[in-house]
DNA sequence: CAAAATCGCTGCGCGACGCAGTCATCCGCG
DNA sequence: CGCGGATGACTGCGTCGCGCAGCGATTTTG
């Protein structure tokens, strides 16, 4: 628990996960900045592509993390773009369904495909080991994002 | 280089990386609520709390992706907060050194070491191997993050 | 069938941001 | 030595993403 070189392990990992997070802040909004889109936009846009079925404006909101006005203003402006389509749901006729529009966001996949294939050499170094263990981590990880992120909601603010 | 396994591994990577930086957005998102601040500011905190020497507000732009006037706004409400002190250089009196102020940034570190001991939780189950293998991975994430950001900010735009 | 909950949308105001211009300061070149 | 250009921080100004509160339509509940 208290082995001095692990624990020099985690923090150097602690401190490599703020760096890399703080990169990959500053390349999505360079993507975006690119597409000429908001780094929510392709967020957005990542996270329909991701999914096989269409996503409701409520079920964006919640991925976003955004209220579900501002989740409409989202879709608008992805709609007016020409990269999603709206389409009434026929079993509830509350909710309306966003879906992407292929042919217009294969332009940002291809992108991320493009510079995914950059990113694959920096894999090339590794073990099947070491990536099964690096994917678990970010599993764990995302896993605890979550649970964290209920927890600080739980908690009383301070100020 | 076709290796099916290792392709999927790469995939299942692939998929997991945005699954976890979706998280950390949201994460990084919660965090800023919780103490009343943007996500932008949470961020400069931490790369303030990150380097033993005080930034300029110059850097702080470089660091962040913002204009040196969005910077100087940033440290005005950094400043105004009472989170960090402005103190001009001595050695080039154009420059304004931006440094955390301890006691104040301490309710800020004492929430990410609360979190960050959860953290560790998650890495008890891995081999010191494993540890140096996902601290490796970012570390060279992070260094292609960077060329990757030069590329595209190289590229024509396609609007 | 009425009441409550849910979903998406819409005014409204706030404020973070980029842009362009300004001033002070530092540096290089003749 | 001084003069022009570069650099760093700051400041109006306009834009626009966002949260908030409220609304109408629809579904669900009792």
């Amino acid at each position: 628990m208290t082995d001095p070189s692990r624990a020099r392990l985690y923090a150097e990992l602690a401190m490599e996960s703020r760096r890399y997070l703080a990169a990959y802040v500053l390349f999505n909004q360079a993507v975006a900045d690119h597409l000429g889109l908001h780094p929510t936009d392709v967020q957005c846009l990542s996270l329909l592509t991701a999914e096989p079925e269409p996503l409701t404006v409520k079920q964006i909101a919640e991925l976003t993390g955004l209220t579900t006005g501002s989740a409409t203003r989202l879709v608008d402006r992805l709609e007016r773009g020409g990269y999603v389509t709206r389409t009434p749901d026929r079993q509830d006729r509350r909710r309306v369904l966003v879906a992407p529009v292929p042919e217009r966001v294969d332009r940002v996949t291809a992108l991320w495909d493009d510079l995914g294939q950059t990113w694959q050499t920096i894999l090339d170094g590794d073990s099947e080991d070491e990536l099964r263990a690096i994917t678990r981590h970010m599993r764990r990880a995302n896993d605890l994002s979550h649970t964290q992120i209920r927890r600080l909601r739980a908690m009383p603010k301070p100020e």
